[in-house]
DNA sequence: CAACAACTGAGAATCGATTATCATGTCGCC
DNA sequence: GGCGACATGATAATCGATTCTCAGTTGTTG
């Protein structure tokens, strides 16, 4: 039995997110608990040991994870804030940019710009 | 008048690849001439900050960096070599997924996969 | 309550990537 | 040929991100 009590404090703010964070992000979300960056970062280790969290590599520099249980989506990373957002919904024509004999077995799509906070406070 | 014969050799290595090349990754492909990993950094430094190159986020880490003239393109991932390969053409449907208020300017697609040649000497 | 194992926070240690330093080396020009 | 400025290679230094260490807590079990 786990007891981890900070631990799950960790993953239930991520899972409150909406988008991926990356570890200091979701520290900095859990200042006034008290939690350390090290618990954070044990967490996030083990939650991808155990097969709840999923690390994912948005542009921006560094990892962000969010739980594994999310549909297939893709990402807005806003440059000012430099938050990434869970976009919803795919797109159309990936496949006929695959050169030949290459095997495609996942993709990313990024979307770059500003978010709805950060575009009305500029 | 520049005399940086070396600095040609980095940018013209660059040129030649058949994708965004990391730091290393064109490094390596220059021993042989003497080339020193920090002479690499200078010139990539500098073909960015005078406009001739551009750095690149493909995925599995680190920074790569291309010429800036070749027309919009993205990328696709080796995950046997890790080696990014030029993709030409694009996705369509992108604006259907911006939320309501943000503002794109631009983006990002990468498929992930296995090369030609990595997929045969498997 | 006692014994024990898992968990935690803080800070040190590590790791890879990038940049700075410094003693040559090289080129353009006289 | 000699001078001065820029370029170069090797290595040290730096930086951020992540992991490790360790002493102190806390929950579990009996």
């Amino acid at each position: 039995m786990r007891r981890a009590k900070q631990q799950m404090t960790v993953l239930r703010a991520l899972g409150e997110a909406d988008g991926p964070l990356s570890a200091r992000e979701l520290w900095s979300r859990l200042s006034g608990t008290g939690i350390g960056l090290a618990t954070v970062y044990r967490a996030l280790r083990r939650g991808v040991e155990e097969g709840a969290l999923e690390s994912v590599e948005v542009l921006g520099g560094g990892v962000r994870y969010e739980p594994k249980d999310r549909a297939h989506h893709h990402h807005f990373l806003c440059l000012i804030c430099d938050h990434a957002f869970d976009l919803f919904g795919c797109v159309e024509g990936l496949e006929s940019l695959i050169p030949d004999g290459f095997q495609m077995t996942a993709h990313e799509v990024v979307l770059v710009g500003t978010c709805n906070a950060c575009g009305n406070a500029a």
